[in-house]
RNA sequence: CGGGGUGUAGCGCAGUUGGCUAGCGCGCUGCGUUUGGGACGCAGAGGUCGGCGGUUCGAAUCCGCCCACCCCGACCA
């Protein structure tokens, strides 16, 4: 057992996973059970998110704001659908400054509630519409089984809730911020999602129609990445939303809801890393470059050391994130595989040879040992550093791309499915859109349907047999 | 909630047929030599053995109860 390696992907998934999180110093355990924290490391990351979505947020006209973490318990019980899917996973605050409190609070596990009633009482005009706030917060939902970042009782995210005057309006919403979701995972994250329709059994508790960004993790299990909901008037009837239009009539509104939370981070961990570490895509790694001096004797150290600050300076100067690894009593290897099992996409060597040559080395994450490495003159490594970071995520995502599709398999009857799904990854084939049978195959299977498929003409449902024009993507899942 | 596992130094573990001063590796501190792919030597620091109770001359070790965490299943972003 050699305790400076991870384990591998291939023998262990799993512990690969809690290990690398642990190790490369993302998120810890927390003394509650199912607790984490998030390291300035991971933080660092989910800021990284945070800047690229927000920024997104604000180019559709959201705006932020902040609501309060307690909801009175009864306003979790307005909407039908809603208390029965959250009822088992809320945590309840009954007490108060020493005394039993007359209504107990719950700790928003979604704030779909409190929003709602915020927003009954500010709106009153068509011309009060639409309504696009987005909040940074966290929130809670008790669970059974947890796991870093994939599923914790507390986790940290952003909910966007929006009431619109037409139905058509929200549903545009909803599709609009799907498409946010998709071009952040994809363009920023590497991550290539699919967006798509969830199934009925499969939507938010409460809402009309639930949509989700779907990525392919490296064990070929899908992970939803983020979701956009169309929630119809649902919320609207249960908190009172309503507005007068054009013609003096009093309407309810139509309302949306999406939300991305800090298990992107295992999205990006599970999409990207290898044996090695993480792989962190360059739009969002904390820090894109590290730089690692080399030397053996004091002069060395000096001249190196003035090269690195130079060049720091000037990386910092051109808007990169960079790190300078100048700690003294571990080995340059050291600091390679450090840095290798923190993700850092680029690294950048410099040692004597180097400052004698007026050169320096990069190595690429993506590609690891002498594949990756490459000797540039001094002059123009400002160019060379930009560049290769532009490849690295190009390359992220075409190998992400090339797993996912070499990974997803047509399927037109139920035994060829059952292999796919327990042994090669998803299937995608015509589905006739029925629950119990979508329940029946995951009981059988432990597949679930993940999103609807674009599709076109008519086809035959793998399962049932029957006459469809629905296309679906199924595949196990965290 | 069901099944499985684990609690001994910061981490990973040994010790568990009761026995004397609780040990090993990694990490940590200091000094020196090292430094282009996970360095080495010497000297150190660090423990209510998960908790409570019991048996005993004596408990990390045996018994009982409790607690916590991890993994695997039913629910979920």
């Amino acid at each position: 057992m050699d305790e400076k390696k991870l384990p591998t992907q291939e023998e262990n998934f799993s512990d690969w996973y809690n290990q690398l999180v642990l190790r490369a110093e993302l998120a810890d355990y927390s003394p509650v059970r199912g607790c984490m924290v998030v390291r300035p490391y991971g933080w660092a990351l989910w800021e990284n998110i945070q800047k690229a979505l927000d920024q997104r947020f604000k180019a559709t006209g959201h705006v932020n704001a902040a609501f309060p973490l307690l909801i009175p318990q009864s306003y979790m019980t307005k909407e039908k659908e809603h208390v029965e899917g959250f009822a088992p996973e809320l945590a309840v605050v009954t007490h108060g400054g020493g005394q039993e409190l007359e209504e107990p609070l719950v700790i928003r596990p979604t704030s779909e509630t409190i929003i709602g009633t915020m927003y009954a009482r500010w709106i009153q005009s068509y011309r009060d519409l639409p309504i696009l706030i987005n909040q940074w917060a966290n929130v809670v939902r008790w669970e059974m089984r947890t796991k870093l970042f994939l599923r914790t009782l507390e986790f940290y995210w952003q909910e966007g809730h929006t009431a619109h005057a037409t139905e058509q309006e929200a549903i545009e919403e909803t599709e609009r911020m799907l498409n946010v979701y998709a071009d952040f995972a994809i363009n920023e994250a590497a991550v290539p999602v699919l967006p798509g329709q969830k199934s009925e059994s499969e939507k938010f508790a409460g809402a009309k129609a639930t949509y989700s960004i779907e990525a392919m993790m490296k064990d070929t299990k899908a992970l939803q990445s983020g979701t956009s909901h169309f929630l119809g008037q649902n919320f609207a009837n249960a908190f009172d939303i309503k507005f007068l239009d054009e013609n003096n009539q009093l309407q309810y509104c139509w309302t949306t809801s999406f939300g991305l939370s800090t298990r992107f981070i295992g999205a990006i961990i599970m999409t990207h890393g290898d044996d090695q570490g993480l792989i962190l895509p360059p739009n969002l790694a904390p820090y894109q470059v590290v730089i690692v001096p080399i030397y053996r004797k004091d002069e060395e150290r000096a001249a190196v050391m003035s090269v690195v600050n130079k060049i720091s300076d000037e990386l910092v100067e051109n808007g990169f994130r960079i790190k300078v690894d100048d700690r003294d009593g571990v080995t340059p290897g050291f600091k390679f595989n450090d840095w290798e099992l923190k993700g850092v996409p680029l690294r950048i060597e410099i040692g004597p040879k180097d400052v004698e040559k007026g050169s320096l080395v990069l190595a690429r994450r993506d590609i690891l040992g002498k594949a990756g490495k490459s000797f540039i003159p001094m002059e123009g490594y400002l160019q060379a550093v930009g560049d290769t970071l532009r490849l690295i995520q190009e390359n992220l995502l075409a190998k992400a791309t090339a797993f996912r599709d070499e990974h997803i398999f047509e399927v037109s009857d139920y035994e060829t499915f059952k292999d796919v799904v327990e042994n090669k990854g998803w299937a995608l084939g015509w589905w006739y859109d029925d629950a119990e049978n979508e329940a029946n195959i995951k009981a059988d299977t432990r597949a679930t349907l993940r999103v609807f498929a674009p599709a076109e003409g008519e086809g035959v449902c793998f399962y049932s047999g029957k006459k469809t024009k629905q296309r679906a993507y199924f595949a196990r899942s965290y």
